[in-house]
DNA sequence: GCGCGCTACTAGCGCGCTCTAGTGCGAGTA
DNA sequence: TACTCGCACTAGAGCGCGCTAGTAGCGCGC
């Protein structure tokens, strides 16, 4: 057990203690027909006692493919943390293996994708991508490739996001069936599915007869524009200004920084302001009155992409598909009527 | 463009076109001495042309060090994203290549793990893990191991962690100063570093004449158990008990699920009640009235962890290190004195 | 003219595995 | 007996690189 004599067994170790070919102690790795089940026990447990592993780049090198799916995820983004957990499983039912890399400040996308390319990923699937059209293009070229939550409809890729205008409109409709008037959109900024999301917010308000009251505050998919939207709110406040009656957050993570800074304030959500978020990441149920938000089933869109990937590499030439998923209003503690009954 | 026709260029096609021997190309693309300056540039501009890129897997498969560090770490943790953003840039730093893995709910530490392994990393950092003695060992055995967070004396790894004890004592001793003495530490239960902590708190209670009030209330590191903690208080002060003055929690996922769930209840922080956590993740600072907490320096952490890894990778036969760090209390929004003055 | 050292480059083996094209052998068939 | 067939197994090429041990060519001193 010297520090580093870490010399790994090979597969001729295997064949040697075994007195078999090399060739047969991988025929019974692999699970494929040719050795006697005597053999195959005899070999596998000769493998357990000499602490054989099989080698993931010997062997991805040796036959042609991979079977591995790369994911680019950005550090802190809690929805990308619920799509992780849901792509594994998907992938090792397909017989995929999973390398993760991920982009942080400091270390773009690019970087952390040409890591995954590198280590030879057959296909990338990239969560909440910030890139460009002509980017996606030049990576399709080299790998499989599949954008969640970012969608940029001239890109030869596949695509998997939720129906964002659905999503929209199914909580503003609720908003103001409660009576709701004064509902403020904070955007996503450059975000994925921002775009959308800001449009079909004016059009609801625009279809309700309350383009008046249409006001979109430029914001973050990050706590931290949550919080300087409360602020934002709050000061205005003190100014005389009404508060808006309801928010509509552009993800969980900034509505979740609006209500923190909003209730310490003494605000009463859902009594003065209802906050809604967007995409159920497992913060949402997590506060202690849930938070009611748009969700996005990650496990769902998880398996979507893998599936997708999956199928592009295994049947050439597939176009590429696009998958757009329900979103479902959750109606949970932060909303409720607007103050006054009617705003 | 077709979309599986994805035959990646090879050294050889670079070679061939540039009219040079595939072993300079090699020479190149290592930066190595040998190659003259124009043919370096030549050569460098039909790779780009043809769009090759090296190969990790062969070039880790060829020499017979792979130069890669694997990282376990768990989903949703967020000290552990702030670890892994410390982690690149150092692993960069020493030429090193990183590979995450994630545990999720359903795929075990052990697979995670497993999946680094096979990929040929040279190391592996764990963070938070929650494996036992003997495993660490047998992965010793298997490759060099570094665990961030989870100190296991027995074990013959490296081990990167902060001295619990110094900074549940600063957490205490800065509680008791401001009046506190109904103190409650919540748990980590079987988490990284729990044991320490709940032991320095209760020698710190001892210390200051406050044995009598020691109440440690099992939990997680998570924010659901920061939300039942919060209920079972809420629930003992409508049976007329008195609420503590302060809580010591566990981390600050457990802390934010506290203050979540007091602060809705009209509890106010810091006036009736101190919160203090465990970590600084990056959500602390971002609580719109900062959280007093115990900072753990990712960055630091990480870049022990990689600098131990490498070190021992780099110079064979060294022993096993632990770097203890000096945690520090961080004083933000959610401490000060107890109601009326002293508890 | 010769050996010397230096730079610029090349030949070819081997990393640990997969996979195609086999070989040897006993049972079944005519 | 002669043959085919199927099963258990093996030989050996090659995946894309790194790397050691070279070679070719050139300027230099004597």
């Amino acid at each position: 057990m010297e520090a580093s004599g870490k010399q790994r067994p090979t597969m001729a170790d295997v064949a040697a203690k075994a007195g078999v070919s090399r060739a047969l102690v991988s025929i019974i790795f692999r699970g494929r027909p040719g050795a006697s089940q005597e053999t195959r026990e005899r070999v596998l447990r000769v493998a357990d006692e000499i602490g054989y592993h099989p080698d993931s780049a010997a062997r991805l090198l040796a036959r042609g493919r991979s079977r591995t799916l790369g994911v680019m995820f950005t550090v802190h983004q809690t929805f990308h943390s619920d799509l992780i957990a849901g792509i594994y499983p998907e992938a090792e039912r397909l017989g995929y293996d999973v390398l993760l890399s991920a982009a942080t400040h400091g270390r773009g996308e690019a970087k952390a994708v040409e890591a995954l390319l590198s280590h030879r990923c057959e296909a990338v699937i990239l969560l909440g991508s910030g890139a460009e059209a002509a980017y996606f293009d030049e990576l399709a070229r080299r790998a499989v490739t599949v954008s969640v939550s970012r969608r940029t409809p001239q890109a030869h890729v596949d695509f998997v996001h939720s129906a964002e205008g659905k999503g929209v409109r199914q909580a503003m409709d609720y908003l103001v069936e409660l009576g709701h008037r004064r509902i403020v959109h904070i955007d996503g900024g450059r975000g994925p599915g921002s775009a959308e999301r800001r449009r079909a917010y004016r059009a609801a308000m625009r279809r309700h007869g309350l383009e008046a009251e249409v006001r979109v505050i430029p914001g973050e998919h990050t706590e931290e524009s949550g919080i300087d939207t409360g602020r934002l709110l709050l000061a205005e406040r003190d100014r005389g200004l009404p508060l808006p009656t309801a928010v509509l957050a552009g993800n969980d993570r900034c509505a979740w920084g609006l209500l923190m800074t909003l209730t310490r304030a003494g605000v009463d959500v859902p009594g003065d302001l209802s906050v809604v978020g967007y995409d159920d990441s497992h913060l949402s149920h997590l506060m202690p009155i849930g938070l009611t938000t748009v969700r996005q089933d990650a496990v769902l869109m998880a398996e979507h992409a893998v599936r997708f990937a999956v199928e592009r590499l295994e049947h050439e030439g597939a176009e590429p598909r696009e998958a757009v998923l329900d979103p479902k209003l959750v109606v949970r503690g932060t909303s409720g009527p607007p103050p006054g009954g009617s705003a």
